[in-house]
DNA sequence: GTTTAAATTATCAAGTTTGATAAAAAAGAG
DNA sequence: CTCTTTTTTATCAAACTTGATAATTTAAAC
């Protein structure tokens, strides 16, 4: 009837350029004069296709959760039955995983927790679904463990690799990352021995 | 000859203030507004004391690595001889080691790094001056065994601890915290045996 | 070409933040 | 009490940020 509405696409591209704001200037520093910049839209196409500071800041969260959540559980696709472990720290640590902006809005929204408990709370769901996810994996993988163990390593894997992907902004840090990994491995050789 | 100066001690107030500041509202999101109401000061006493936002933020970095470095050493001092690891590792995840407001303030600063060099620079000297520390004490503690090895454990050490602290805004976090320091005891235990 | 709904642009007012300067008050020395 | 130095307060202008509304343009349907 009238002209095709654009919003979907939108969305998305103000969604984006909101979170590499949030990544580079934090959530505070994201104003919306950034974010308009960085889409190269006009401010008040913010407002009319996502809405106001509000709206903005909880779509990303939803966004975030999302596309984090999506992104373990393709780490997890067409592992072997046996010895996966070091199979899947390979692939955490590996050059395809791990996607500096959004270790960079993770960090901004886990500051956000301080002053927010409705973000501290889903954040904290967040990085309980991380690690639960990679503990159960390890149950599956080493079941013959005991829990307590397990349960240390996925702790252990999940510091590293959250260690490692917010470091990142310093750059240069390769010594640290590489005996990152080599950890990762000596932890999860534990459970295999 | 005149009125007495409280400019030390009015610097130390009102950098404490914007400690605080950054650590709940993030870099941006400290203003002088806030730092000032936080020191119960008029904003114009932060100018006269400290100087403006950019003077405010290079004290705050001076401030922070010398803390954190004092803090480091004192975690070294009195250690044992032999099977010094495990205390260590008891001492870093105890409860008089780490200051919340501290580590806000350096995932602050490190999400920083990402838009201004200098800050990368100074951070990521910080990160490879703790990062060292830990190695050489290990190196000292467990001579024997392969520096691979060690600088792994050191590598693990750093960020199972770094990430232990940088969640706990997210509060509750109580079963991946026990984990952690778990799997700290763990990778020690390798350069034991 | 007219109609219709949506996209886009233009513009405004209110509030916040910052940097700066001038004036006033306070505390000690002589 | 007076002088000197510092603290403290008062106030200003410029820039930035946000939320909001009205006007204009655009693209498809009929």
């Amino acid at each position: 009837m009238a002209r095709p509405s654009l919003k979907k696409e939108r969305q998305a591209q103000i969604l984006a350029a909101y979170e590499a704001c949030v990544a580079v200037f934090g959530l505070e520093g994201a104003t919306l004069e950034r974010v308009a910049e960085e889409a190269g839209l006009a401010r008040a196409l913010i407002r009319h296709n996502v809405g106001n500071r509000e709206d903005l800041q909880a779509a990303l969260i939803k966004r975030f959760v999302e596309q984090s959540t999506q992104a373990l559980e393709a780490l997890f696709a067409g592992l072997p039955d046996a010895g996966a472990g070091p199979i899947f720290v390979d692939r955490l640590f590996g050059p395809g995983y791990g996607d500096t902006t959004m270790v960079l809005v993770s960090a901004a929204l886990i500051g956000a927790a301080e002053r927010d408990p409705a973000i501290a709370r889903k954040m904290r769901k967040w990085v309980n679904d991380f690690l639960s996810k990679i503990e159960s994996f390890l149950v599956n993988t080493y079941p013959t463990r005991p829990e307590e163990d397990v349960q240390a390593v996925a702790a252990g894997l999940v510091a590293l690799y959250f260690n490692t992907e917010s470091l990142t902004p310093l750059g240069k840090l390769d010594k640290l990352n590489s005996a990152s990994r080599r950890a990762a491995m000596m932890l999860v050789a534990q459970l295999e021995g």
